[in-house]
DNA sequence: GCTTTGATAGACT
DNA sequence: GTCTATCAAAGCA
């Protein structure tokens, strides 16, 4: 496998960053990302170690864990390295470059093209994943990656979307002007303050 | 059991 | 740019 799945999840993010990853006939270039380091990350779903819901998350790099956020998105996240640490890749929007047609059908009707797997339960809809879809690994028939092709625009990073505790590590990263990159969005939950530890980095 | 809380998206002003 | 519907899972009693 090209990519090293073994990273950890910041070096595996950036990694990814302009991959090709295929779900059936779905093709999306993953445009934006963000880093979970396992238990040792309070914004990680595997923080409070393992559960249920989050076993996924333990299994071998490489590993699809997708999980339900607010009732009705589903996210997709690939497990990295170390093995077992419960690390992983949010992945949050890429661009449809194959199988363009269903994308759409799998939208509502007059969604731009550069929307169509803008957020991570829009790419969720796009790739048409479920809840069963989590625990699928990487290589198996149906799901692959490939790594990016030719040059990787600019990377650029920031706080992580939506997450309410670590709001110091500049863990998500996106490539620049992207139109399929969606747009910061502080947590509702976000306690005031909650960014000054920035400088800390 | 019962309450609280989001790794959001889309509609609305 | 701002507001909120919606529901499963986590957290707690």
């Amino acid at each position: 496998m090209p990519v090293d799945l073994d990273a950890d999840s910041v070096t595996l993010a950036r990694a990814l960053l302009g991959a090709h990853f295929r779900v059936g006939a779905i093709t999306v270039r993953l445009t934006e990302v963000e880093a979970y380091a396992g238990s040792g990350d309070p914004a990680a779903h595997a923080f409070r170690g393992w559960r249920p819901h989050t076993r996924h998350l333990f299994e071998p790099p490489g590993t699809l864990y997708c999980y339900r956020s607010y009732g009705i998105h589903v996210c997709a996240n690939l497990v990295s390295g170390p093995d077992g640490s419960g690390s992983a890749v949010l992945l949050r929007a890429g661009q449809v470059v194959e199988g363009l047609e269903l994308a759409r059908s799998r939208r509502p009707a007059g969604v731009p093209d550069a929307r169509l797997a803008r957020g991570p339960g829009c790419l969720g809809q796009v790739l048409a994943l479920s809840l069963n879809d989590s625990g699928r690994r990487l290589g198996e028939p149906g799901l692959d990656l490939r790594p990016p092709q030719g040059e990787v625009g600019a990377i650029a990073s920031g706080p992580r979307v939506g997450v309410s505790v670590a709001a110091g590590r500049p863990w998500r990263f996106w490539l620049v002007g992207e139109p399929s990159v969606s747009a910061y969005r502080p947590s509702p939950r976000m306690l005031p303050g909650a960014l000054d530890d920035l400088d800390e980095n």
